[in-house]
DNA sequence: TCGAACTTGACACGGATCGTATCAGACTCT
DNA sequence: AGAGTCTGATACGATCCGTGTCAAGTTCGA
Protein backbone atom coordinates (compact mmCIF):
# COMPACT_ATOMS: atom_id res chain seq x y z
CA UNK A 1 0.00 0.00 0.00
CA UNK A 2 2.06 2.81 1.47
CA UNK A 3 5.43 3.19 2.11
CA UNK A 4 8.16 1.07 3.75
CA UNK A 5 11.17 1.87 5.77
CA UNK A 6 13.13 5.05 5.76
CA UNK A 7 16.32 5.98 6.94
CA UNK A 8 17.01 8.70 9.46
CA UNK A 9 17.36 12.53 9.86
CA UNK A 10 15.50 15.58 10.26
CA UNK A 11 16.62 18.93 9.89
CA UNK A 12 16.53 22.77 9.20
CA UNK A 13 15.43 24.10 6.02
CA UNK A 14 12.22 26.04 6.80
CA UNK A 15 10.72 29.31 6.31
CA UNK A 16 10.72 31.91 9.30
CA UNK A 17 7.83 30.39 10.72
CA UNK A 18 4.24 32.14 11.27
CA UNK A 19 1.23 31.11 13.13
CA UNK A 20 -0.49 31.01 10.33
CA UNK A 21 0.76 31.65 6.30
CA UNK A 22 -0.27 34.64 5.17
CA UNK A 23 -1.80 34.69 2.48
CA UNK A 24 -0.02 36.21 -0.80
CA UNK A 25 -2.37 38.97 -1.68
CA UNK A 26 -4.00 38.30 -4.88
CA UNK A 27 -1.77 35.99 -6.14
CA UNK A 28 -3.97 34.58 -9.16
CA UNK A 29 -3.47 30.45 -9.66
CA UNK A 30 -5.43 28.73 -11.15
CA UNK A 31 -7.45 26.95 -8.68
CA UNK A 32 -7.43 23.42 -8.29
CA UNK A 33 -9.67 21.28 -10.53
CA UNK A 34 -12.95 19.63 -8.73
CA UNK A 35 -12.34 16.14 -7.35
CA UNK A 36 -13.12 14.63 -10.77
CA UNK A 37 -13.60 10.49 -10.74
CA UNK A 38 -11.48 10.10 -13.74
CA UNK A 39 -7.67 10.62 -12.69
CA UNK A 40 -6.48 10.78 -16.79
CA UNK A 41 -8.50 14.04 -16.71
CA UNK A 42 -6.96 15.27 -13.79
CA UNK A 43 -3.76 14.64 -15.01
CA UNK A 44 -3.99 16.36 -17.73
CA UNK A 45 -4.96 20.13 -15.81
CA UNK A 46 -1.38 19.65 -14.31
CA UNK A 47 -2.08 20.96 -11.17
CA UNK A 48 -3.37 19.37 -8.42
CA UNK A 49 -4.91 20.00 -4.49
CA UNK A 50 -2.53 17.91 -1.83
CA UNK A 51 -4.97 15.07 -1.62
CA UNK A 52 -5.11 14.57 -5.42
CA UNK A 53 -0.85 14.92 -5.53
CA UNK A 54 -1.23 12.70 -2.78
CA UNK A 55 -3.23 9.87 -4.66
CA UNK A 56 -1.48 10.13 -7.80
CA UNK A 57 1.64 9.62 -6.47
CA UNK A 58 0.31 6.91 -3.80
CA UNK A 59 1.84 8.44 -0.98
CA UNK A 60 0.48 10.23 2.25
CA UNK A 61 -0.71 13.67 2.32
CA UNK A 62 1.24 13.81 5.27
CA UNK A 63 4.53 13.07 3.70
CA UNK A 64 4.08 15.61 0.98
CA UNK A 65 3.98 18.51 3.74
CA UNK A 66 6.69 17.26 5.84
CA UNK A 67 8.60 17.49 2.49
CA UNK A 68 7.68 21.05 1.86
CA UNK A 69 8.25 21.79 5.87
CA UNK A 70 11.89 20.24 4.99
CA UNK A 71 12.04 22.87 1.88
CA UNK A 72 12.62 19.99 -0.46
CA UNK A 73 9.76 20.74 -2.34
CA UNK A 74 7.83 24.39 -3.04
CA UNK A 75 4.38 23.85 -4.71
CA UNK A 76 2.41 26.63 -5.08
CA UNK A 77 -0.74 27.95 -3.40
CA UNK A 78 -4.09 29.10 -4.43
CA UNK A 79 -4.98 32.63 -2.82
CA UNK A 80 -6.70 31.08 0.02
CA UNK A 81 -3.06 29.16 0.84
CA UNK A 82 -4.28 25.51 -0.75
CA UNK A 83 -1.06 23.96 -2.15
CA UNK A 84 -1.23 23.63 -5.68
CA UNK A 85 0.82 20.42 -7.25
CA UNK A 86 2.02 21.41 -10.21
CA UNK A 87 3.65 18.04 -13.29
CA UNK A 88 7.19 19.90 -12.26
CA UNK A 89 6.61 19.06 -8.43
CA UNK A 90 5.08 15.89 -9.01
CA UNK A 91 8.49 15.16 -10.77
CA UNK A 92 10.70 16.41 -7.76
CA UNK A 93 8.37 14.43 -5.04
CA UNK A 94 9.34 11.31 -7.39
CA UNK A 95 12.61 12.41 -7.75
CA UNK A 96 12.98 12.36 -4.17
CA UNK A 97 11.19 9.08 -3.34
CA UNK A 98 13.65 7.42 -6.01
CA UNK A 99 16.66 8.64 -3.65
CA UNK A 100 15.24 7.66 -0.66
CA UNK A 101 13.55 4.59 -1.51
CA UNK A 102 16.12 2.92 -3.91
CA UNK A 103 19.28 4.47 -2.88
CA UNK A 104 18.33 4.02 0.51
CA UNK A 105 19.05 8.33 1.20
CA UNK A 106 17.43 10.11 4.35
CA UNK A 107 15.93 13.10 3.81
CA UNK A 108 19.20 15.12 4.29
CA UNK A 109 20.91 12.81 1.71
CA UNK A 110 18.24 14.06 -0.26
CA UNK A 111 18.57 17.55 0.24
CA UNK A 112 22.34 17.00 -0.41
CA UNK A 113 21.40 15.68 -3.78
CA UNK A 114 19.03 17.82 -4.97
CA UNK A 115 21.19 20.42 -4.20
CA UNK A 116 24.50 18.75 -5.73
CA UNK A 117 22.22 18.63 -8.73
CA UNK A 118 21.22 22.25 -8.60
CA UNK A 119 24.97 22.83 -9.00
CA UNK A 120 25.73 20.70 -11.39
CA UNK A 121 23.44 21.99 -13.63
CA UNK A 122 24.40 25.50 -12.58
CA UNK A 123 27.76 24.33 -13.35
CA UNK A 124 26.94 23.39 -16.60
CA UNK A 125 25.22 25.96 -18.02
CA UNK A 126 28.02 28.34 -16.57
CA UNK A 127 30.73 26.76 -18.49
CA UNK A 128 28.82 25.99 -21.55
CA UNK A 129 28.08 29.89 -21.43
CA UNK A 130 31.49 31.10 -20.98
CA UNK A 131 32.77 28.61 -23.92
CA UNK A 132 30.66 30.51 -26.24
CA UNK A 133 33.33 31.18 -28.71
CA UNK A 134 34.60 27.46 -28.69
CA UNK A 135 31.73 24.99 -29.95
CA UNK A 136 34.20 22.07 -29.09
CA UNK A 137 34.99 22.46 -25.92
CA UNK A 138 31.16 23.32 -25.27
CA UNK A 139 30.66 19.78 -27.22
CA UNK A 140 33.25 18.02 -24.72
CA UNK A 141 31.88 19.39 -22.09
CA UNK A 142 27.93 18.61 -23.09
CA UNK A 143 29.11 15.15 -23.11
CA UNK A 144 31.10 14.82 -19.61
CA UNK A 145 28.55 16.78 -17.70
CA UNK A 146 25.92 14.38 -18.99
CA UNK A 147 28.47 11.50 -18.34
CA UNK A 148 28.32 12.66 -14.34
CA UNK A 149 24.79 12.91 -14.57
CA UNK A 150 24.10 9.48 -15.71
CA UNK A 151 27.08 8.21 -12.77
CA UNK A 152 24.96 9.46 -10.49
CA UNK A 153 22.08 7.70 -11.44
CA UNK A 154 19.94 10.94 -11.85
CA UNK A 155 17.51 11.34 -14.48
CA UNK A 156 19.11 14.20 -17.03
CA UNK A 157 16.14 16.26 -17.80
CA UNK A 158 15.25 16.50 -13.88
CA UNK B 1 25.53 -14.11 5.53
CA UNK B 2 26.51 -10.85 4.21
CA UNK B 3 24.58 -7.34 3.83
CA UNK B 4 21.18 -7.58 3.95
CA UNK B 5 20.02 -4.41 5.04
CA UNK B 6 20.16 -3.08 2.09
CA UNK B 7 21.60 -2.95 -0.95
CA UNK B 8 24.92 -1.75 -0.23
CA UNK B 9 28.35 -1.85 -1.83
CA UNK B 10 29.91 -5.40 -0.66
CA UNK B 11 33.38 -6.11 -1.70
CA UNK B 12 36.83 -6.39 -0.53
CA UNK B 13 37.20 -9.36 -2.18
CA UNK B 14 37.73 -12.27 0.59
CA UNK B 15 38.78 -15.94 -0.56
CA UNK B 16 35.74 -17.58 -0.11
CA UNK B 17 34.83 -20.74 1.99
CA UNK B 18 37.58 -20.11 4.49
CA UNK B 19 37.10 -19.94 8.02
CA UNK B 20 39.15 -16.99 8.15
CA UNK B 21 40.69 -14.14 7.11
CA UNK B 22 43.26 -16.20 5.44
CA UNK B 23 46.42 -14.61 4.55
CA UNK B 24 47.23 -14.64 1.25
CA UNK B 25 50.25 -16.16 0.97
CA UNK B 26 53.45 -14.44 1.09
CA UNK B 27 52.49 -12.08 -1.70
CA UNK B 28 49.36 -10.96 -0.01
CA UNK B 29 48.01 -7.42 0.46
CA UNK B 30 51.60 -5.58 1.69
CA UNK B 31 50.90 -2.55 3.87
CA UNK B 32 50.25 0.83 2.46
CA UNK B 33 53.20 1.63 2.12
CA UNK B 34 56.27 -0.39 -0.14
CA UNK B 35 59.19 -0.51 2.49
CA UNK B 36 58.11 -2.47 5.31
CA UNK B 37 60.80 -4.25 7.08
CA UNK B 38 62.31 -1.42 9.10
CA UNK B 39 60.23 -0.51 12.44
CA UNK B 40 57.48 -2.18 13.62
CA UNK B 41 54.74 -2.17 10.41
CA UNK B 42 52.49 -0.70 12.49
CA UNK B 43 53.92 2.65 13.30
CA UNK B 44 55.94 3.31 9.73
CA UNK B 45 55.44 6.96 8.78
CA UNK B 46 51.45 7.95 8.88
CA UNK B 47 50.36 3.83 9.16
CA UNK B 48 48.91 2.83 12.53
CA UNK B 49 46.86 -0.34 13.56
CA UNK B 50 43.21 0.11 14.19
CA UNK B 51 43.73 0.78 17.87
CA UNK B 52 45.68 3.33 17.03
CA UNK B 53 43.69 4.83 13.97
CA UNK B 54 40.89 4.89 16.14
CA UNK B 55 42.44 6.77 19.04
CA UNK B 56 43.88 9.49 16.84
CA UNK B 57 39.99 10.07 15.36
CA UNK B 58 38.34 9.05 18.56
CA UNK B 59 35.84 6.46 17.01
CA UNK B 60 35.09 3.44 18.35
CA UNK B 61 37.14 0.47 16.30
CA UNK B 62 33.90 -1.16 15.65
CA UNK B 63 32.75 1.80 13.54
CA UNK B 64 35.62 1.95 11.36
CA UNK B 65 35.48 -1.70 10.78
CA UNK B 66 31.68 -0.92 9.90
CA UNK B 67 33.48 1.75 7.53
CA UNK B 68 35.31 -0.86 5.73
CA UNK B 69 32.25 -3.47 5.87
CA UNK B 70 30.61 -1.20 4.08
CA UNK B 71 33.38 -0.21 1.43
CA UNK B 72 33.36 3.23 2.38
CA UNK B 73 37.00 3.02 3.15
CA UNK B 74 39.57 0.17 1.86
CA UNK B 75 42.79 0.36 4.42
CA UNK B 76 45.59 -1.78 3.54
CA UNK B 77 46.27 -5.29 5.15
CA UNK B 78 49.58 -6.59 6.76
CA UNK B 79 50.19 -10.06 5.60
CA UNK B 80 48.76 -11.38 8.82
CA UNK B 81 45.15 -9.26 7.94
CA UNK B 82 45.62 -6.61 10.03
CA UNK B 83 44.41 -3.20 8.96
CA UNK B 84 46.39 -0.62 8.38
CA UNK B 85 45.53 3.13 8.05
CA UNK B 86 46.96 5.52 6.00
CA UNK B 87 47.30 9.37 6.60
CA UNK B 88 44.39 9.40 3.14
CA UNK B 89 42.41 6.21 5.12
CA UNK B 90 42.51 9.19 8.53
CA UNK B 91 41.72 11.81 6.14
CA UNK B 92 38.49 9.95 4.74
CA UNK B 93 37.44 9.29 7.77
CA UNK B 94 37.22 12.60 9.12
CA UNK B 95 35.38 13.37 5.63
CA UNK B 96 32.49 10.95 6.30
CA UNK B 97 32.39 12.00 9.57
CA UNK B 98 31.97 15.42 8.63
CA UNK B 99 29.31 14.24 6.23
CA UNK B 100 27.38 12.45 8.41
CA UNK B 101 27.55 14.47 11.84
CA UNK B 102 27.67 17.67 9.96
CA UNK B 103 25.34 17.74 6.88
CA UNK B 104 23.00 14.97 8.83
CA UNK B 105 23.69 12.53 5.79
CA UNK B 106 23.35 8.50 6.62
CA UNK B 107 25.91 5.92 5.83
CA UNK B 108 24.08 6.27 2.18
CA UNK B 109 24.06 8.93 1.75
CA UNK B 110 27.77 9.10 2.41
CA UNK B 111 28.43 6.47 -0.16
CA UNK B 112 26.62 8.22 -2.80
CA UNK B 113 28.19 11.55 -1.44
CA UNK B 114 32.07 9.94 -1.80
CA UNK B 115 30.71 8.15 -5.34
CA UNK B 116 29.52 11.79 -6.61
CA UNK B 117 32.72 12.68 -5.76
CA UNK B 118 34.79 10.94 -7.09
CA UNK B 119 32.65 11.58 -10.16
CA UNK B 120 33.20 14.79 -10.34
CA UNK B 121 36.96 14.45 -9.91
CA UNK B 122 37.21 11.77 -12.82
CA UNK B 123 34.85 14.10 -15.17
CA UNK B 124 36.95 17.18 -14.43
CA UNK B 125 39.92 15.09 -15.46
CA UNK B 126 38.36 14.07 -18.99
CA UNK B 127 37.66 17.48 -19.21
CA UNK B 128 40.54 18.66 -18.78
CA UNK B 129 42.08 15.90 -21.09
CA UNK B 130 39.98 16.34 -23.54
CA UNK B 131 40.48 19.85 -23.84
CA UNK B 132 44.12 19.73 -24.04
CA UNK B 133 44.43 21.87 -26.94
CA UNK B 134 42.72 24.60 -25.37
CA UNK B 135 44.00 26.28 -22.49
CA UNK B 136 41.08 28.87 -22.45
CA UNK B 137 38.39 25.92 -21.88
CA UNK B 138 40.66 24.20 -20.13
CA UNK B 139 41.01 26.95 -17.51
CA UNK B 140 37.21 27.82 -17.27
CA UNK B 141 36.66 23.98 -16.33
CA UNK B 142 39.27 24.67 -13.83
CA UNK B 143 37.50 27.39 -12.63
CA UNK B 144 33.95 26.40 -12.74
CA UNK B 145 34.00 22.82 -11.11
CA UNK B 146 36.57 24.37 -8.46
CA UNK B 147 33.27 26.07 -8.01
CA UNK B 148 31.15 22.71 -7.94
CA UNK B 149 33.04 21.48 -5.18
CA UNK B 150 32.90 24.51 -3.37
CA UNK B 151 29.27 24.61 -3.55
CA UNK B 152 29.17 20.95 -2.16
CA UNK B 153 30.83 22.21 0.80
CA UNK B 154 33.43 19.28 0.12
CA UNK B 155 36.98 19.86 0.78
CA UNK B 156 38.66 20.58 -2.66
CA UNK B 157 41.61 18.07 -2.22
CA UNK B 158 39.36 15.35 -1.01
C1' DT C 1 -24.79 29.20 3.34
C1' DC C 2 -23.47 24.29 4.04
C1' DG C 3 -20.18 20.78 4.19
C1' DA C 4 -16.24 18.56 2.46
C1' DA C 5 -11.59 19.25 2.12
C1' DC C 6 -8.11 21.96 3.29
C1' DT C 7 -4.87 24.61 6.72
C1' DT C 8 -1.97 24.65 11.05
C1' DG C 9 0.72 22.41 15.19
C1' DA C 10 1.22 18.76 18.19
C1' DC C 11 1.81 14.13 19.57
C1' DA C 12 2.62 9.11 19.04
C1' DC C 13 3.37 4.50 16.83
C1' DG C 14 6.33 0.80 14.62
C1' DG C 15 10.17 -0.25 11.99
C1' DA C 16 14.87 0.92 10.49
C1' DT C 17 19.39 3.00 11.02
C1' DC C 18 23.65 4.08 13.56
C1' DG C 19 27.14 4.10 16.94
C1' DT C 20 28.50 1.53 20.52
C1' DA C 21 29.26 -2.63 23.15
C1' DT C 22 30.07 -7.42 24.04
C1' DC C 23 30.92 -12.36 23.11
C1' DA C 24 33.60 -16.55 21.43
C1' DG C 25 37.04 -18.65 18.80
C1' DA C 26 40.96 -18.18 15.79
C1' DC C 27 44.95 -15.72 14.54
C1' DT C 28 49.06 -12.11 14.65
C1' DC C 29 52.96 -10.08 16.49
C1' DT C 30 56.26 -8.58 20.07
C1' DA D 1 53.13 -16.31 26.49
C1' DG D 2 50.19 -12.60 26.22
C1' DA D 3 48.25 -8.55 24.45
C1' DG D 4 46.01 -7.22 20.50
C1' DT D 5 43.47 -8.09 16.26
C1' DC D 6 40.66 -10.88 13.24
C1' DT D 7 35.90 -12.77 12.16
C1' DG D 8 30.56 -13.03 12.70
C1' DA D 9 26.81 -12.50 15.63
C1' DT D 10 23.88 -10.18 18.76
C1' DA D 11 21.98 -6.31 21.34
C1' DC D 12 21.26 -1.68 23.41
C1' DG D 13 19.56 3.21 23.27
C1' DA D 14 18.89 7.30 20.35
C1' DT D 15 17.24 8.99 16.51
C1' DC D 16 14.89 9.13 12.03
C1' DC D 17 10.99 8.40 8.95
C1' DG D 18 6.47 7.46 7.26
C1' DT D 19 2.20 7.20 8.93
C1' DG D 20 -1.76 8.28 11.69
C1' DT D 21 -4.65 11.06 14.63
C1' DC D 22 -6.41 15.06 17.04
C1' DA D 23 -8.36 19.87 17.56
C1' DA D 24 -9.40 24.27 15.82
C1' DG D 25 -9.68 27.29 12.18
C1' DT D 26 -10.08 28.34 6.92
C1' DT D 27 -11.19 27.72 2.01
C1' DC D 28 -14.15 26.80 -1.74
C1' DG D 29 -17.53 24.43 -4.85
C1' DA D 30 -22.25 23.69 -5.06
Amino acid sequence: MYQQPRPRVENRARTPGQTHPTRPETTGLAPAQPAAEDEAVIEMQGVYIISVAARILEMHPQTLRKYERLGLISPGRTIGMLRLYSAEDIKKVRLIRYLSDELGLNLAGVEFALAAFDNMSAIKQRMSSRLDGIPTAQQVVQEEMDLLFESLSLPVGR
